[in-house]
DNA sequence: CGGAATCCCCCATGATACTG
DNA sequence: CAGTATCATGGGGGATTCCG
């Protein structure tokens, strides 16, 4: 059922994640920069989970410091027409 | 801003109302059976948001017993598309 | 019938500190 | 740098009862 789309998620910040992968590839860091002040605990929260609906892989590369990697499957790019429609919506709808 | 469509959701039971009004116009009872036993609490605290967000419109029909229709505006109906992508990223990707 | 009111629980999330 | 651990909390949500 679609219904389960819906369960993928931990609150809707898990868009912003998706929606910030987009673009590439994305370090913890930088992901934690772009959902403004979003505590560690709760980032990776949303991105195991993501992970766990195989949305995003995540890479470790074993340097010191260490880097992870998040990167959106084929599964997470097909998010974009869903996002692309609320954007659509959003900006069609907003300020009226 | 797009996110803003977000924040319209008290929880994400909002998509299920609206993709219910989808089909024309229900009444409370009815939109409380379809989501499977809500809290009329919720349900309530759901279609208040809704409207405040101008997304359905509220109907009282002073009878009694009373009758209240929830109807999507237009600006609710638009949220089709946004449900049908949602829909078929369900289906393609359910199951894999 | 369509809620409002009340009580209560639980979990998502924050804040902070610590570690490999 | 990328988390984990711990403590604390607010509000989303359920269950139930009452009302016009």
């Amino acid at each position: 059922m679609w219904k389960k789309c819906l369960t993928l998620s931990v609150g809707n910040r898990s868009f912003l994640i998706v929606k910030n992968l987009f673009a590439g590839t994305r370090r913890f860091g930088e992901l934690r920069m772009s959902l403004h002040g979003i505590s560690p605990k709760t980032l990776t929260a949303c991105l195991r989970s993501l992970e766990s609906h195989g949305i995003l892989t995540r890479e470790v590369i074993p340097t010191i410091p260490p880097e992870v990697r998040y990167t959106l499957t084929e599964k997470g790019m097909d998010l974009q027409n869903v996002v692309n429609q609320m954007k659509i919506w959003g900006e069609k709808w907003s300020e009226r």
